[in-house]
DNA sequence: AATCGTTGTGTATTAATTACACGTTAATAA
DNA sequence: TTATTAACGTGTAATTAATACACAACGATT
């Protein structure tokens, strides 16, 4: 986190460490899904590089609160699936930092260690809206991200990798599809975390092997072939897994 | 971290802030194995309750750094395994602190985020020695571990839980075994880290077809019954499974 | 020399994964 | 209207992995 612009929040510039915890922040990977691409929701600063979503830990908040918190303010969005990945510490890892003079003086030019928390969201819910210091949030395409500010390329790696484990054993289909969805929808969506192209056969057979799911009567048309039955999960069960884990697992 | 003893080391209780960051500390589950057990490290602080042995971050030291440095304060050991497996940040976590008369007025009476990280240690080469501030380090059997200070119980479960997701992915026997070891010890970790009795010949099957042991020519004698072969890591191949993660994986 | 309990080893059964092919259908173009 | 196209829906065989299970060999102890 961190790169201020001036001007914009003396207060929170000056009296920031009155309300957060020092050397402290949180960073947030959105992941969503939308035309067969794996999306992610990234800040770009005024006149600056672009940087992943983040805030600061108030005095008395937890770790997870500030996550939800910094998540709500960027999409709107409540009762998310949010998870903690791993926490960046490393002494240098905001190069650049000492340079910008905007923060020189302010508690902001601190070393600062980051948790990272990655959160899937369902992208058409999304109105994705940049923060005080920030002129843009958008959507990019996983595999197009350019440079980012510090080591947010490398925390956003590490966050594809943490949810690439966690597909073997929550339902995460759920969280970034939309209700209703095709199975070759969700076919994509596994083969864009995964990195690798699944047997279409064997996927359905694996998938509907979980009982998560269930087949709707409707059909999704307007695509420009046979149309594919619609699908949505099957909620009670759908906790039932997650408490439990996918046994099998993909 | 944190419950420290008057007089011992008034330049840490007064000037610790200008030596780590504040808010910030690591703690270490440090796993050995010994006589069928699964054990950990626990610090007694004087007149105090027991505790994961931690410790407090530096301003230029990275949190792997940090702990890599408390490790080697209490075993003596270098090299070793150490895993980050996540950082707990509840702003309650450390309840009893604000009556501890000690702290009062000190850095250390903060709220503290601490980062976990778990160690895998040969429990033969380890001389467990105490700090400045305790009294006492010594081995607990993992399923007799009392009530410690803060939420260091719930630390202790979730290290466990990491180390047996992650017991799917590396060989960690290498790291918990004295270099020669024989099939049924290796086969009480796995147990006891899984917490549950797995077919002796399904496991020497499965073991073995990682190609990641050597067998050598060598029994190992004593015991009261038939002497049973003696192992150890092929460490090139033990390397290259690290790298790769073991595919099929217990 | 007999006993005890652990070690070393192999095979049959079941379950999971992978590989693979053809008929059906909605939209589009001729 | 019809033909074309490309994705959809479905099933089976082959392979591989996981599980269940039993008996002979041996070192130490008596």
């Amino acid at each position: 986190m961190a790169k201020i612009i001036p001007k914009i929040d003396t207060v929170f510039l000056r009296h920031g460490q009155a309300i957060y915890l020092r050397h402290l922040s949180v960073d947030c990977v959105i992941f969503g899904f939308h035309e067969n691409q794996l999306k992610v929701l990234l800040l770009k600063w005024k006149a600056g590089p672009l940087c992943l979503p983040g805030g600061f830990v108030k005095k008395e908040e937890s770790l997870q609160d500030s996550a939800t918190r910094t998540l709500y303010e960027r999409t709107a969005l409540k009762n998310i699936f949010l998870h903690q990945f791993h926490a960046f510490g490393h002494p240098k890892r905001e190069k650049g930092k000492a340079r910008d003079t905007k923060l020189r003086g302010t508690w902001l030019q601190d070393r600062f260690v980051t948790i990272g928390y990655y959160a899937l969201v369902d992208y058409l819910k999304v109105k994705p809206h940049p923060d005080l210091f920030s002129d843009e949030c958008k959507w990019w395409d996983i595999d197009s991200v350019p440079r980012l500010l510090y080591d947010h390329n490398e925390i956003l790696i590490n966050a594809l990798e943490a949810l690439r484990l966690d597909l073997h054993y929550h339902p995460i289909g759920y969280r970034l599809l939309p209700e209703k969805f095709t199975m070759p929808e969700l076919q994509r969506l596994y083969e864009t975390i995964l990195g690798k192209p699944i047997d279409r056969r064997n996927f359905q057979k694996k998938i509907l092997s979980l009982k998560i799911l269930v087949r709707l009567k409707e059909r999704k048309t307007g695509g420009a072939h046979k149309a594919p039955y619609l699908y949505r999960f099957d909620k009670v069960k759908y906790e039932k897994a997650l408490r439990e884990g996918l046994a099998g697992g993909f």
